[in-house]
RNA sequence: GCCCGGGUGGCGAAAUUGGUAGACGCGCCAGACUCAAAAUCUGGUUCUGGCAACAGAGUGUCGGUUCGACUCCGACCCCGGGCACCA
């Protein structure tokens, strides 16, 4: 062992020990039970940035900690390769985006390797592999002839100028990042997935998921967005369909004053032809981007269409608006609008003078209370009584949603429905860097699907962007084919996946990279679900519900045998520098490699650790690894303190110094505290804490003979056992140095000894009202009346007390005494 | 706008079930070593008052529950994530 921590050199030799070992290489038929740990796999963007460095150096701690306590882990690796970054390469620096992806890969790979994370790299693949998309070409085969795939028109961003779709992320203040064009927005037709299908179950099984943060599974049911209403038919003419409509409030439907349908609706349209104005109006709001969140925070408008429709149960005729705020997406892209009884109408009422119809009226709460009304101000929201509702008057709410739902039933104009917001997942892209989608259209036989046998439809990387145009669109070895069924000329689908498709079934190939008949094996069912997932808060809905509906697709394919794919959930907070999300100007500190460089893995991944708990946001700075990189060193000279002292004894607790027992008691707590902040808490930075404690104490310990040194010993090889989860490397040397023969990644997890921990003083806290006063120091099993003796006698709180009323006593055992006086 | 989080010293944080607020680290201050600096080591470090013992205040703001609140409840302010084509 070196006399002087080198970082570099042992790094590079721990690593190719584990290589030489095969360490990390998992079988299915390991000791112990089987421990699938994953991290969301990157997207190859160029190199790691911190926010990898964190997600990668958790999974790894996970995984490193489930080998120590004996279970058969597997933690494999792959690249999440297509995506938009590729082609913005290829446009902008005429690099193929296969070429581009595979330079990526190979070099953050390596910094991965560098890293010491503890990846079974046998199992490698990315998603551009033409191995791996195929049997997702295959599964979305299977899916259409199930029935779960169809085609729909919708809505995207059109840029004008470059003449091609544009993401939300590309549109920057209404135009196209590149030519600056006022966007539009088009209609397509598109692939769809029928998710709303899986609606109910994927909303189901959130309750069973134990081992998710409550507030993901709360957003996901947000998201799926169950609600119970009526859909209710507003006639429009004779002959005509009539207006359909969503409600969960049809106790309010006597109030409402108008409807209102979004600007591409038949109406909307039907009334453009005829009136300049709603064309204008219609007009305007074709220049905005698909994202909701901009349709949220518009300023409410609209125009009359001057058409109108009959009220299903007075008859009257309420008029039709069209405004920017209702989504064609979404429902049937008309609702009912009751400006009384919801913020939002009451707004666009006032702004534009429709009449305000109360129909509900107040009703105590549960406190007793009324709650306020005042239509002057504001809708008044709540549910309550019915009054000018005809025969509904005096009904609750909930009494006239199911009078005014039958009555509405019983005219055939109206039905009860189960509604979820989730909708449809299209999985259209118009993009080269991509699955290719495996569909043909035929002019005679309309949409064929790629025989099996022609699979995969392998994507071509020899191209040259031309423009901002996919490739594929123009390239007639591609889309020129023949019909496998009439074998007529056909068109090949130029369309690609939503790269969402790869990412919602990689958990389960990483089991079974290799499989071919077909896409999944019997691997697959002995290492899912997942028992770990760690990734970043802002796949908290998408990834992980078209994940959890990809893992019910298969299932009902009989391709696995569960019914979730992740069992437990990390999810990670953001890494910050300054307060601000990291960004190409936040210098070397956001550099992995160059602290890497500097200070060695081990102390990079000690910081990240050691600077918040995971699902917290984390403030990242280059001081704070500098601590950790002089803590490794600290240790490092520790150890060699103690072993130029000689050989120790073997252990001997009934010949320890008091000082000597003391040490022992902070090695067990550390053990027991670290334990439970590995695997129960999820606090990784509080264990890096508790190795400072246990090395600072080893430090100040003067040994007051060989049997104390054998104290010294164990207090080290704790402390390097404890932190080899998040120092790998630092932490194999010492072990070796402290003579121990088998690798620190085969040992185990040593139990605590209780009577360790055992103290015969403690000391208690003495409150006086609530206020700390003193403290005491008791024998550990002194009874109440002993400990509370204690407490008066001692001065600072007999200040307090005296001449006092003692009015109550209480006592938390061994730890508090409040004394309360009046 | 809607949904989900978060707010504690100069800074990152800890306080696990309502029971000592600030462990651990960074920074800073002082000292030791040094011709000097760096590195290292030792001590101090929430704020206010006090030589000290100690006292008062203090966990985004305001209010409540409790013997006792960072922790529970209500209202509000600020910051972050997501909003279906960034991944």
């Amino acid at each position: 062992m070196s006399a002087i921590y080198d970082p570099h050199a042992v790094e590079k030799a721990v690593q190719r020990t584990w290589e030489e070992a095969r360490s990390f290489e998992a079988g299915e038929s390991g000791p112990g039970e089987k421990y699938y740990c994953l991290a969301m796999f990157p997207y190859p963007s160029g190199q790691l940035h911190m926010g990898h460095v964190r997600c990668y150096t958790l999974a790894d701690v996970i995984n490193r900690y489930h080998r120590l306590k004996g279970y058969n882990v597997m933690q494999p690796m792959g690249w999440d390769a297509f995506g938009l970054p590729a082609e913005n390469a290829a446009i902008k620096h005429g690099i193929p985006p296969a070429v581009w992806t595979r330079d990526n890969i190979d070099y953050m790979r390596g910094q991965m390797k560098a890293l010491g994370f503890g990846i079974d790299w046998s199992r490698e693949f990315a998603t551009c592999d033409p191995e791996y998309y195929h049997w997702e070409q295959w599964f979305f085969i299977k899916l259409y002839e199930k029935g779960l795939v169809y085609r729909k028109s919708s809505v995207v961003n059109w840029d004008p100028v470059d003449q091609t779709v544009l993401a939300n992320e590309q549109v920057v203040d209404g135009r196209g990042w590149r030519s600056g064009a006022l966007v539009e927005r088009r209609e397509m037709p598109q692939w769809f997935l029928k998710i709303t299908d899986y609606a109910e179950e994927l909303l189901d099984w959130l309750d069973r998921l134990d081992g998710w943060p409550e507030s993901v599974k709360t957003m996901q049911r947000n998201w799926i967005g169950r609600s119970e209403g009526v859909d209710i038919d507003f006639p429009v003419g004779e002959g005509e369909p009539p207006l359909t409509v969503y409600t969960t409030r049809p106790d309010t439907l006597l109030g409402a004053t108008y409807v209102a349908v979004a600007a591409e609706h038949p109406l909307a349209r039907r009334a453009a032809a005829q009136d300049p104005k709603v064309a204008a109006f219609v007009d305007q709001c074709i220049h905005r981007k698909t994202a909701e969140a901009e349709i949220a925070t518009l300023e409410k408008e609209g125009v009359p269409t001057g058409l109108t429709v009959e009220h299903p149960l007075t008859g009257e005729r309420l008029p039709v608006w069209v405004a920017n705020f209702v989504l064609m997406e979404y429902g049937s892209g008309a609702v009912m609008s009751v400006p009384a009884h919801d913020q939002r109408d009451w707004e666009f009422a006032r702004k534009y003078g429709i009449p305000i119809k109360q129909v509900i009226e107040p009703v105590p709460d549960a406190s007793g209370a009324l709650p306020p009304c005042d239509l002057e101000q504001a809708a008044f929201v709540p549910y309550g009584r019915l009054i000018n509702s005809g025969a509904f008057d005096g009904l609750t709410s909930a009494e006239a949603f199911d009078a005014i739902a039958s009555a509405l039933e019983a005219k055939g104009l109206g039905r009860r429905r189960t509604n979820y917001r989730l909708r449809d997942w299209g999985v259209s892209r118009q993009r080269y860097w991509g699955c290719p989608i495996p569909m043909i259209h035929c002019g005679r036989c309309g949409i064929v699907p790629v025989p099996e046998e022609d699979l995969p439809v392998v994507l071509p990387t020899d191209v040259k962007f031309e423009g901002v145009r996919s490739p594929l669109t123009t390239m007639e070895s591609f889309y020129k084919v023949s019909c496998p069924r009439c074998k007529g000329e056909a068109r090949r689908e130029t369309d690609t996946f939503d790269t969402f498709m790869e990412s919602s079934w990689y958990y389960a190939r990483f089991a079974c990279p290799d499989a071919n008949q077909p896409m999944l094996d019997d691997r697959a069912d002995y290492w899912t679900p997942v028992d770990h997932y760690v990734g970043g808060i802002e796949h908290a809905i998408l990834h992980l519900l078209y994940a959890r509906f990809f893992h019910k697709l298969m299932r009902d394919h009989g391709l696995i045998h569960s019914d979730e794919p992740f069992t437990r959930l990390l999810m990670l907070g953001m890494v910050l520098m300054g307060g601000k999300k990291m960004s190409k100007s936040s210098g070397d500190a956001a550099n992995p490699q160059s602290l890497m460089d500097k200070y060695g893995a081990d102390a990079v991944r000690t910081a990240m650790m050691f600077a918040a708990p995971p699902d917290q946001s984390v403030e990242w700075t280059e001081a704070g690894v500098e601590g950790q990189a002089r803590f490794l060193k600290r240790l490092w000279n520790l150890v060699q303190d103690h072993l130029a002292g000689g050989p120790v004894p073997a252990l001997d607790a009934a010949a320890l110094s008091s000082a000597g027992r003391e040490l022992r008691r902070k090695t067990h707590e550390t053990l027991k505290r670290a334990d439970d902040d590995y695997g129960r808490r999820l606090m990784f930075n509080t264990v890096v804490s508790a190795v400072h404690e246990l090395t600072n104490a080893v430090s100040k310990f003067e040994p007051a003979g060989d049997a104390d040194r054998a104290a010294v010993r164990e207090a080290l090889r704790v402390a390097v056992l404890v932190l080899s989860p998040i120092a790998p490397h630092v932490t194999q040397a010492l072990w070796e140095a402290l003579g121990e023969a088998t690798l620190l990644v085969e040992a185990r997890w040593p139990a605590v000894d209780e009577s360790a921990l055992e103290q015969q003083q403690i000391e208690l806290v003495v409150q006086v009202n609530g206020k700390v006063r003193g403290k005491v120091t008791v024998a550990a099993d002194a009874d109440q009346e002993a400990a509370q003796a204690a407490a008066l006698a001692n001065d600072n709180v007999a200040r307090f007390v005296e001449g006092k009323a003692v009015r109550k006593v209480i006592t938390v055992p061994g730890k508090l005494i409040n004394i309360v006086v009046g």
